[in-house]
DNA sequence: TATGAATGAGGATTCATTCAT
DNA sequence: GATGAATGAATCCTCATTCAT
């Protein structure tokens, strides 16, 4: 009622500024809980800690916010793992162990994990979807796996298998992990949880021996 | 097999014994395709042929009717792999193998496929529907292919692997396959499709490469 | 499946000519009990065990349904009432009693009391309802508690009160008593309910009393 | 009645605090006139002058509405009767005459009347409806009645009486009448329509000169 | 006649989006 | 910018009515 100070812009601008990533993360969290079509965005936004309308004063619609969600995410999903791959040096067998719990820690393990659950319940129904995240996340993937294993052929640590389907085998499993994660591992009952590291430290373990040349000492 | 009775049953009748399963088979179609919450339960009707109402003369909900799909495709899903381990006689390997390909052939390829794919998205929302599905098909299926590696540790066809993580690493690529085919595999915007057969052979090749006991020749 | 011996027609027969009686007695029971809108056709048709098809095979509409249930149950309502007033001779008090104690007993405790809520309940959805029965039954039987009333004016047994009126007071608590019977009276929590049989005997010898002429001596 | 202090609401807000007042009576003239079943819901809303989704804003349900319509016009319908019972000084039978008049002008001529429309036509259907009326209304207003009636016995100016009989013969016929002006009396067809005012001075003259004593001298 | 499967208009309710404040 | 009251299109589901058998 009274003049109040002048607003110290700092906590509310800060505020402000921190708002897309806040909604995004309510989303992203609630998209991946409930799915897309059955998450209210008021509920976004009540997450967000904002109210309806401010949503829409970032995104322009509830689909808008759906990509912002994963194009948002897309980035941090390679994030590392090309630094990685490009300075190392040593076995192939020691970095593709590297990248694939790289990725783990990185991706599946944080909110991040989830947006392969989105992506995959949307394409369908979104097939813009389709297409960047092909070009942004698919398809580069597969070119560093693809290329490291071309690179244990090559060096003769690797038998003379065929890179793209290797390279679906050896990601599928860490892919599988973060979806189950977000769909049963999140479910109340508890049902003798797969345990991802140690699922992990198999897959590392069996894919690689199989890839290894027959002549080569195992590891 | 054999001439059945010559049907008393008209068409009427005939029609109506067939409902239960098209509506079935309409909604696994579009809960696969566009997701549970996103499909209109007169999508539903109309894809099988019928009318809005017809479609509540046999489900009560939509949420029943979610929940039908899923039981009936259930049966499929193990069929006939339990009775192929029985009674197999050979190396684990081969066992293995067959159980990967018989599953693809039997769940992976046909309509079936979709229900990992709805069912991942929609657990959380129906956690009755996590239960059934874990005692029904997760456990059951995690039990053979679990007991199969077993079978082959304990032979010292493979190296004394844990059957449970190893487990995982042999499903989880032929699940991502299914999910796969239904998300991105389904759009439009061909995008150098994943070919399952090749991936399944790759998975088959190596993993069972990398169970194997080291002191045996190789396959 | 083979010959059944010739329909012995007459139960079938007996049942087919019942079925109007027995569809607008269930159609009575159902109304007051739920409402006219609350009712579903096919309740009636099942609990006058026929089949909702053959409903419709003696009403057109479940509008018609309710007309005929009126107006078949208004013809009961006034019943014996005329004829008790015709021959009656004694005192007009005798004669007051005996008709509110026979409406009671013919209608009050009958189903067909009901049909008072139904048409409270229903006229101004249905304003023809308000035509006939204001002319079958209200109309009538004011003019037959009128001329009572007048008969007892008449003969300096009640004072110079106006009819018209009088009639009100009189016929209201019945009225009201069925309809108690029909609403609260039903209800299963059982509310230290009204007497119907004490408190007509206290309307009778409350009302007439107070029509009696004061020179004359109290009953 | 004096200045209030300037509405710092504003338009918005004065309209937000008058909707549930709105939607309330504009539900109670509309179930009153055509029953609950039979009113839609967007009727009531339009009648309030909002649309469909504000309703929803304001009461969950329709059921809920009903509830919250009996429940806010409770409260005017025993209203002042009691303050009037506790201060009355003088002749029982005028205690009672006047009971009756301010009932029938603070309640019966008030769209609250119609509120027993409402119950007798739906207590069937909502049993927990009956139950907080019976306790809130029906009860203290029996009680009420029968405590007068009874201090009339007391003063020896009633004969002796069983209170709780003549407390229906008392209020049925301004309960009546209440009914009988939302279903009859709200038809179009004006049929000699019966006049409130002189039906309860019917009712007041012949029912207390019933109750008198006859030693005393009459009214 | 009698049945009950099928229909689809109608009604309750939800929720993305707008907009006055 | 931020809010949250308001809107009404969209969707689930019901049920009066029809009609092939």
């Amino acid at each position: 009622m009274h003049a109040s100070p002048p607003p110290s812009s700092t906590v509310r601008q800060r505020r402000k500024e921190a708002r897309p990533q806040e909604l995004l993360d309510a989303a992203l969290a609630l998209f991946v809980e409930k799915g897309f079509a059955a998450t209210r965005s008021e509920e976004v936004a009540i997450r967000a800690g904002v109210s309806k309308g401010t949503l829409y004063l970032y995104y322009p619609s509830k689909e808008e916010l759906l990509k912002a969600v994963i194009r948002h995410n897309l980035s941090r999903i390679l994030a590392d793992s090309v630094n990685i791959a490009e300075g190392f040096e040593g076995p192939t067998s020691d970095l593709l162990a590297t990248l694939l719990r790289t990725w783990w820690d990185q991706v599946g393990e944080t909110p991040a994990g989830g947006i392969h659950k989105i992506i995959m319940a949307e394409v369908r129904n979104f097939p813009e979807i389709a297409e960047f995240y092909y070009h942004e996340v698919i398809l580069p993937a597969r070119e560093l796996i693809s290329k490291t294993i071309q690179r244990g052929v090559d060096s003769g640590e690797f038998r003379a298998v065929s890179p793209q389907e290797v390279t679906q085998v050896l990601i599928a499993p860490l892919l599988f992990l973060a979806l189950h994660k977000h769909s049963f591992g999140a479910c109340p009952i508890s049902m003798n949880a797969i345990e991802p590291a140690q699922v992990i430290e198999a897959q590392i373990d069996i894919v690689l021996r199989g890839l290894l040349s027959p002549e080569r000492p195992p590891l």
